[in-house]
RNA sequence: GGCCCCAUCGUCUAACGGUUAGGACAUCAGAUUCUCAAUCUGGCAAUACGGGUUCGAUUCCCGUUGGGGUCACCA
């Protein structure tokens, strides 16, 4: 192409925007000074509009990866797709990550402030370095202009699916790739608009070696598509694939981790690197979390329409403790986390020494809410009582006002109720993530019990007639004496169930059932609905302890 | 459909070519008797299939089947 023509599709592809040259840039983004071995990472989400699960199991990688070899882990946003972006979407990406102390060394902070030298850590942003390098592309060659309208693309597609060929703009089915001169100036003067498309080197029927840390030597097709680089949507930003390239090269990043989806189109960054004279990447594709879809019973990846599971608000909402989920997504990506946790619910994760090796027979593993249930149960049991309180209270503070009002009505009250049955050697682990909280204590205080559980009293207790229930309260607490120990407190409740119709002798139950009422179980049962307007709960006497003579009388009466 | 990745209990996974194929979660049974959560003890449960190579294959090779991913001016 003549230098002339060269010069005129730079200034209609730049719109008369001035771009640095490569020089320039060059010396803006140095080589880091690490030491050996560190790992520089990046994550790379889209602000569309929610974080997605696998975003923040990428993101946890990037981050252990970075720190334990005293390397830097960034967070790039990736904006290039105005139509998709959604309005404080990259805020809320830095306030989740955050929220999983997945704050990066480089890029936006959870408190919206940026950091790093490498900047700016928004594609939007980085719009005239992109251009220098799409340029550099069209000089060396390796770029050229496509007047292609989409009804011509669509017809090559239909074209080439009617003739059992791969779709796609390649070879002879490129239609601009070899165009001369002329062809490009009468498009030019009849006004047509054009995009830039990479010129690719590849044949398909060649192989290219990619090396991923995770997957090994991973032997691909060349790349043959001439896609594009810049789009013409009026925004001047680049693809992923040409951004992928400039960004991960001038931010210096040593190895790219990733989704697993991104393995196909390997063979194109390795092709436009190699045009740019950039040394290929070391990649790490890492598996993508999957669930078992309820309809066809196959695993799929999880997918924001179908799956709440997918969007990290859910899980912040369901608020198991980060720790937990932390552990989960650490256990899932090393086998041998497992073990090492469960010596001690309280260590710290970072001390886990993480390695991407142990990674390598992953394939993309199914969502086990349960395994993370049973992480988050011991997690919360193992906390030291403060934190759980703490925690407690943070949580009813912004999702249930009326109990967290309640609580805070009488701190010592509630810190006992906090405290039950969490001491000792067995400690209770019936608290899985905070969202329990109402469900568990609320019916300690009296104006939550009178409108959430004493309404469920009558169901709970529809098998035993109204009378033995009337009967029952009142023997009980004609027996029952506060300053009774356990011992004592068991006695008197027995004692009570006799006379109430009840017996602790289950062979006796059982050779003469129409003589009783039931068993002390069942006796039992009527005080602990009464008393908590719950089926299940822990330790009744623990409970009428903390409670107090006043409220069980109330409840009772 | 082309290309790529993957294949061990229901799930996550472990096993220098030689193990009674191990663990965790889930599940089941028993123990603990005021219920539940838990805890303890025990049980059920897997190498997708077919060929090779080998004295010997979960492990290496080939094929079949199955699952996943990807084939956009989305990332």
């Amino acid at each position: 192409m003549n230098t002339t023509l060269q010069q005129r599709i730079i200034d209609e592809l730049t719109k008369g925007l001035t771009v640095p040259s490569c020089e320039e840039i060059e010396q803006r983004y140095p080589p880091r000074e690490l030491p050996e071995g560190a790992e520089v990472t990046r994550l790379c989400p889209s602000p569309t509009g929610f974080v997605h699960i696998g975003t923040i199991f990428t993101g946890l990688l990037c981050q252990r990866v970075a720190r334990q070899s005293g390397g830097v882990y960034m967070l790039r946003i990736e904006d290039t797709d105005k139509k998709r972006e959604v309005e404080g979407a990259r805020e809320l990406i830095a306030s989740q990550l955050g929220a999983f102390g997945i704050v990066p060394d480089e890029g936006l902070q959870p408190d919206g402030s940026s950091k790093g030298d490498y900047g700016p850590y928004v594609q939007s942003e980085r719009q005239a370095l992109y251009l220098t390098y799409a340029i550099e592309l069209l000089k060396n060659g390796r770029a050229y202009p496509c007047f292609a309208t989409a009804e011509e693309l669509e017809a090559a597609v239909n074209d080439q699916k009617a003739k059992k060929q791969r779709p796609g703009y390649y070879g002879e089915w490129a239609l601009w790739r070899d165009r001369s001169d002329e062809d490009i100036e009468t498009a030019l003067e009849a006004g047509k608009s054009f995009i830039l498309r990479f010129k690719s080197s590849g044949s398909h029927d060649k192989r290219v070696t990619i090396s991923d840390r995770i997957k090994g030597k991973v032997e691909l097709p060349q790349n043959d598509l001439d896609v594009p680089l810049i789009k013409s949507d009026g925004s001047l930003l680049p693809t992923y694939h040409l951004a992928h390239v400039v960004d991960d090269y001038l931010m210096r990043a040593t190895i790219i981790m990733r989704g697993e989806e991104w393995l196909p189109s390997t063979p194109l960054h390795a092709d436009i690197s190699l045009a740019l004279g950039i040394k290929p990447f070391k990649y790490a594709h890492t598996p993508v979390i999957s669930i078992l879809d309820k309809e066809t019973q196959n695993k799929r990846k999880l997918s924001k329409r179908k799956d709440p599971e997918a969007d990290v608000a859910f899980w912040l909402q369901k608020a198991h403790p980060i720790k937990a989920v932390k552990a989960y997504l650490l256990g899932l990506a090393n086998s041998n986390f497992d073990d090492w946790f469960r010596e001690d619910p309280n260590k710290d994760l970072d001390d886990f020494e993480f390695s991407l090796d142990k990674l390598k027979t992953s394939r993309s593993p199914l969502l086990d809410m349960r395994k993370l249930e049973d992480y988050a149960k011991d997690v919360i049991a193992a906390m030291p009582q403060e934190h759980f309180n703490k925690q407690i209270l943070a949580w009813t503070e912004v999702h249930d006002k009326p109990l967290f009002d309640a609580m805070m009505a009488d701190p010592e009250y509630t810190k006992d109720v906090l405290a039950i049955e969490r001491g000792g050697e067995k400690p209770r682990k019936d608290v899985a993530k905070w969202s329990d909280a109402p469900e568990q204590f609320g019916y300690f205080y009296d104006e939550i019990f009178s409108e959430r559980f004493a309404p469920a009293i009558d169901e709970l207790l529809s098998d035993v007639p109204a009378d033995v229930i009337e009967v029952s309260c009142k023997n009980f607490l004609e027996s029952y004496n506060p300053s009774h120990n356990k011992d004592k407190w068991l006695e008197a409740m027995k004692t009570a169930a006799v006379t109430s119709g009840y017996t602790f002798d289950r062979k006796a139950l059982k050779a003469n059932p129409e003589q009783f009422h039931g068993h002390l179980a069942d006796f039992a049962r009527i005080i602990r609905v009464k008393v908590t307007g719950k089926a299940n709960t822990p330790d009744l006497y623990a409970i009428m302890q903390i409670m107090g003579e006043q409220r069980v009388v109330g409840r009772l009466k």
